[in-house]
This record gives structure tokens, sequence and C-alpha cells, in this order.
DNA sequence: CTGAAAGCGCTTACAG
DNA sequence: CTGAAAGCGCTTACAG
């Protein structure tokens, strides 16, 4: 019944997993255990319909052998790779890095790798390049953060291609199984309520750029918060940046120039409310004392710089790791429990005081 | 001459890359330019016994039918796949997230792909983990960034499986060819003839933990910088801290008690020296009008805090670069035409200040 | 519930 | 300089 024997025997007895012995294969686990390649291939792919005392027996002898499957045959003949595909263009690398993090956490322990694909939106090409990567590449799955995640036609590339795919977005944009959903103007809401109760009117936001869907739900919720304290967001202290220090401190120069200067600023990044720091500095103002600043993200500079910065924190890393254990629900086809929701939190600090 | 047709004869004439049509493989080369297999191979990995009549007629058809071959494919035949792995476990994001790019615009273009794999050196098993990494997904080569760089152990796991790889690091610690240099000490220098210049005499050092290489070649570079102007770096104003933003804070607290305070401090990371920020803000203490104080790393962060971070510019980015050109080399077993060294830089900014 | 054959798209010996 | 055969280590139909 066993199949023909290979060349590539194994060394039944020893077990130092350093040494370069003759790797251990499919054929090797069907011979020892008497049955068929196609038998060891069901085991490995949980399929259903394996007797229960065949299984144990593949299983034991697996083991035995420290045999794990080869992940490029694998890949060859399932026509899928084992990549999971991280699609970004934030410009914070601490964002990045703690989204990478939240998704090694979930992908550790398994056989799926995670690769780095940088999108630069504004190019030409950026589909097609995409588009090339997926087909010849075959990854597992994409996950895409903002503000990727909001490319409609990236996506339907990506279903076009059967290329499972999870978005992280500030709204919905796709089935719920697709989805990872941020609530940014929640966060924002909180923030504006901090800045009411302390008293603050001439209240100024300094928002992202419009093609970040997360800056118009980081308004949207700014000026629904300050609703809730019958408080009305002046366009004229209602300026877009470019999440960017340099944008921030510009936007800021603005504002704190004007003969009837707001006593507060919401950043929509933290990185714009560090630039309304030097801003304000620079015109002689003292933070809280004459201004109230609150920032969004809660980066690690926003602890560590003087005065500590109010800020509204994502947890970005849990995040990434529910978007991946997301995407390997769609690779494995297996029915979401419950989608977990990312409330924002607003974190107070020293940036920010009550009108005296 | 041609082989069997396969079910896989592609569409001659279309040619728009979004639809889905059939995948064009090597028989279809093969069978199109009316050669076998085995030289439309022989084209693809630049064998240089082809006719060059030959080989212009492949590549044309090649180019003709938009093809390329499959990684997945090539992967299985070559036992190598065509993944990069970046080893790191340097705590900071900035420093992680430039690497990246560095690697990531090398790569760009080729078939190889950047995958993520943060090293714990302190877990047990950490060796084993990347050994298992290693001999199943068989990465084409890794790069190391400090301090898994100087982990020789795991180099030596990498030589024994034929594992290209190329370590970036502040002393020679390979071979050449696997030897991207840092020169941290130069640097280290620069930082000490800076604060000597400006009159300061009595000079503290915090460094990063006696683990990593880097905190070494600092703090003899450091030294080596101060005895050029006759100035003993005192062993009671050398401490040790993490490489963190607290540990820095701690440090700097206990230097800041002292009766007679150091006037300058040189950390060894900029993490550090804005933990020092805090610590001497605490105490009273005005910079640059009482303290000076230099860090190493330049992050964004350096400009953008207030008062400016004076620090010491290491061009993280463009060694990832030089990391992945070399790596690309070895793997085509290319003579390295000369190894780029990356001089540090001192970006002086309103940190320092002369004594007055 | 289990298996023998064919195939995924390439490359490595081995011939000529 | 070029090619037919066998193989890399798995999985997908198709039988039974």
């Amino acid at each position: 019944m066993p199949e023909k024997q290979t060349k590539n025997t194994g060394s039944p007895g020893a077990n130092d997993a350093i040494a370069g012995r003759a790797k251990v294969t499919i054929n090797d686990i069907a011979r020892l255990a008497n049955v068929s390649k196609k038998t060891v291939s069901r085991v490995l792919n949980d399929h259903p319909i394996v007797r229960a005392e065949t299984r144990a027996k593949v299983k034991k002898i697996m083991a035995e052998q420290g045999y794990a499957p080869d992940p490029q045959a694998r890949a060859l003949a399932f026509r899928r790779s084992f990549l999971i595909a991280l699609a970004y263009d934030n410009p914070s690398p601490q964002y990045v890095v703690n989204m990478q993090r939240g998704i090694l956490d979930q992908l550790d322990g398994t056989d799926f790798q995670l690769v780095l694909h940088p999108v630069d939106r504004n190019a030409p090409g950026a589909l097609e390049k995409m588009y090339q990567f997926v087909e010849r590449h075959r990854p597992a799955g994409v996950i895409m953060p903002p503000s990727v995640s909001e490319d409609q036609a990236l996506c339907d590339m990506l279903k076009t291609q059967a290329c499972p795919y999870v978005r992280i977005a500030s709204l919905d944009l796709d089935a719920p199984e697709r989805m990872v959903r941020t609530h940014d103007a929640d966060g924002a809401a909180q923030a504006a309520r901090h800045l009411a109760r302390l008293g603050h009117k001439r209240i100024a936001h300094v928002h992202g750029p419009r093609s970040f869907r997360s800056a118009h739900e980081r308004l949207a919720g700014f000026r629904a918060g300050l609703e809730e304290f019958d408080l009305e967001l002046d366009d004229a202290l209602t300026i877009e940046a470019g999440y960017a220090f340099e944008s921030g401190a510009r936007a800021a120069h603005k504002l704190l120039s004007l003969a009837n200067r707001p006593t507060a600023i919401f950043a929509g990044n933290d990185e714009m409310a560090i630039g309304i720091y030097t801003s304000a500095r620079k015109l002689g103002l003292s933070i809280p004392e004459d201004l109230s600043i609150v920032g969004f993200d809660d980066t690690p500079m926003a602890a560590r710089i003087a005065p500590a910065l109010t800020t509204v924190r994502l947890p970005i890393r849990d995040m990434g790791a529910e978007a991946a254990e997301s995407l390997m629900r769609l690779i494995k086809g297996v029915q979401a429990a419950e989608n977990k929701s990312f409330l924002p939190e607003i974190i107070v600090r020293e940036s920010t005081r009550s009108l005296a």
C-alpha cells in the first residue's frame, strides 16, 4: 500500500532540529502511516471526511517526525501564497509600526507571513502596480488601513481577483466581515465635549486633507460634539492641513494671528498638534495658559513633550490584530463571531485647561 | 519541436491586463518561440549559454505576452523563496520604518518581497523560532539591523542553512560583503568635539544597554572625542540606561541631582535625550541655559520639540537600501563593487550652547 | 472513508 | 548551444 519510496528517507532515529538532515515530506508521512499522501493532505487541511482513527495515526506520525508542509509547494498547488500584504500609505511611522505589531501578534505561530506594500495613491499606475503584485504573488489576503482602505477601485480589483481583504476605516465602506471600524467621529466628539466643559467658546479645528475620510469624520464628530453644548464651529476657525507637522504649524500661525484668536484648537492628529505648539511659542503664547490644544492618535510623543498633550487614543495595535483575525476568518471561510468595535478614548494631559 | 499544448492557451489577441484571462506560462512562451521550455528558463535566469538570436526572440515574445514567471513555482524548483526577511528588535519605530523604507526602495521592481520578522532576543527559543522560519520558508535572504545583527549564534545558523544575510552594525562582525558599517563611534566623537568647543568641562554621558554593541561604540567614540581636547569622561558621570524615554529621565535625574552637576549631557539616543528634557524641567533647569543636551539618531521628534535637539544623524534609510543592495549581490553571487560607508553627521540645533 | 493519477509552473541533472 | 525527462512537494478532480 505505501507509495514508492523516494530518495528523501529522512533519518527515523535522529531528532536534532538544527542538523542539516533531509527534509521530511508528505511522502514520508504517508509511507510511515501506511496511507496515501492524499489522506495525509486531508489531515493537513482539516478535511472532515477522514476516519478519526486514521487522522490520529497520521497526526501522531507527523508530530514524531516534526513534519510541517512546505509552504512553497502548497502555494503552487493552491494557487495562493501564504503572504498577507499590508497595503499602507499612512505618513505616521508610529501608526504603521503599531499596526504591523498588531498583525504580527495575530500571525505568530501560523504559516502566514506579513509582507509590506507601501502604496502611493497619487502616483500614476498605483492600481496597476498592486494588480501586478496580486496577480503574480497571489497573496492569501490584504489588509488596508486608511487612507488606502478608502480606495474603492483598489478593493474592486481585489474582489475581481478573488483576493480576500479587510479594510480599516472610520466609516462603513464594505460588508461588515471585511471592515474594522474605528469611530473617529466619536473620538472627535469627546474632544469637543472636553473643551466645551472647560468653558472654551472660541474653538478652532485644524483638520486633515479632504482626501482622507478620517478628516471628514473627525470634523463632523467635532462639530456634533460642540453642538451638544450649543456651540457652533466657526468656518473661519476651521482650516485644512496635511496631517503633517509643518502644515499644522502653518495653519496655527494663521489662526493665532487673528485679532480675535481662538482659546483652544483641536488638531486632526498629534503631528499637527505638535506643529501648533511651535507656532504658539513663536507668537509668545503659553500652553495651556493662553491656548488649549487637543490632538488625535496618542502617539508616544504626545506624552513626552512639554506640556504633555491631551489627545484622543485609537488602539491601533489592537485594530491591526482584529484586522488580521478577520482576514483569517475570510481565508478559512469561517463565519464571524461578532465584529469588535474600537472606541476611541480621550487622554487628558497638560495641554488643556479651563478658561479662567 | 514545440511541446504538447496545454489547456492554458492564453488569448493571443487581447491585452487587457485587468481582465481575468488565463495566465501565460513558460509553456506558452516556449511554444510561441519554437524552443523548449528549458531555453526559456535559461533566458529567464540570464544563463550565458544561449545564442543571442534565440535570446532576443524569446525576450520579444515574453514582452508581447506580458509574461512573468510564477514566483511560487520558481521557489519550489529553486528550493528558495523570494522573501527577504527583516529580522529586527529595535525599539524605535522611526528606526524600523526608515529601515523598511530603504529596503523597499531597493526591492521595488524586483520579484522580492519584504517580510517582517520581529525577534525577541531575550525570549527562550528565539533562535529556534528563526531556524524554523528559515527551514520552512527558505527566504532568499535576511537583513539584520542592530542589535539582532550582533547575535553570532543566529548568523552561524543562517550560514549553516546556506541562507544569505547582511548585518548592519557599528563594528566589523563579519566578512565585508555581509556587513554594512555605521561608524557610531565617529558620530559620538563629533558630539564630544561639539561640546568641548562650546567650553563644557563637566560632561555626562547616558549610554544604552551593555547588551547593545552600539552603546559601547558610542561610549568609546565619545571618550575619544573628549580626549582630543584633553578632557576625561568622569565615570561618576557615565550612566547606563535602556535606550528608552523613561530610563533616560531616571538617569538624568541622578546626574542633575549631584552637588556638582554636569553642564552638558550626551545621550546615547534621542529617546533618552527627550527623557532628559523632562527631568531637567522638573528640577527647574532651562535648556540650553543651564544644561546642554546632545542626542543620537535624529528622529523626527528631535527637530520638533522645543528647544530643538542637537543630535547625531545616521542615514538609516540609505543604510537599509545599501543592506538590500548588498544582499542582492550575495544572492546573485556578484562581487561587490565597493562597500559604501555611512558616516554620521552632527546636526546642531538649539539644545546646546557655549558656557558663558 | 480512501487512493492512483495528473497537474500546479518552474528548474536540475543528464544527454546530445 | 539546445532539449526530453524527471522532479520540487503539495492539491485537485475523478474513481471506487
